[in-house]
DNA sequence: ATTACATTTGGTTATATTGCCAAATGACAA
DNA sequence: TTGTCATTTGGCAATATAACCAAATGTAAT
């Protein structure tokens, strides 16, 4: 494993850690059809705010999706597009 | 979340937490190539026969790949086709 | 059967993650 | 400025993960 390539992975990596949670993926696959602010998810949800901020603030930081602040909420959108068609794909990974 | 979408939610979660560790994550992109065998990712690695056997056998509980036992040795080989496109869309996540 | 080799499983310790609560920040309204 | 609402941050306890070592299993050769 070279240096670089190191990066590489652990960047990688990180996106899949990412999403390797129940929740999370689900707030990926509702930013999916609109953007949506952290107080819609906390209502769904019934997780504290304090809960639903962090989820959604490590999908950011792996660059999944991405805020945008407006009035005195923060509305979040998907940001690697790809995802709908990498979930589709996983969820066939069984078939021959 | 409904009960079924909570498992299929969980399943694909479950995928990615496999995926989510740099050292399985380059063990699947040998796989890209050929199919190899346990000791063969010891020698590279320079980990614990152990370490790196469970690792294998997280992805493989994933359906991510699978085992092959010939003779004395156990072989793996990628099962999930679509993990190259994944991890390329991925990489390019951050483009605008 | 006995030995040797490849792999898996169990146990342990160190570290990371999750969820809640409480407190801090930021934006707008009065 | 003071207050209020939306969100983030820090801290804590419970649980999960990762790496090693040692012991168990499985397969093939002698």
């Amino acid at each position: 494993m070279e240096a670089m390539d190191k990066r590489r992975l652990e960047d990688i990596a990180g996106v899949f850690k990412a999403l390797s949670h129940p929740t999370r993926l689900w707030m990926v696959e509702q930013l999916f059809k609109s953007e949506q602010c952290v107080c819609e998810f906390v209502d769904v949800l019934k997780l504290d705010f304090s809960t639903v901020s962090k989820h959604l603030s490590i999908l950011k930081q792996a660059h999944v999706i991405e805020d945008d602040k407006r009035g005195k909420n923060v509305y979040y959108k998907l940001r690697a597009k790809c995802m709908p068609t990498i979930i589709k794909c996983l969820e066939n990974r069984k078939d021959k």
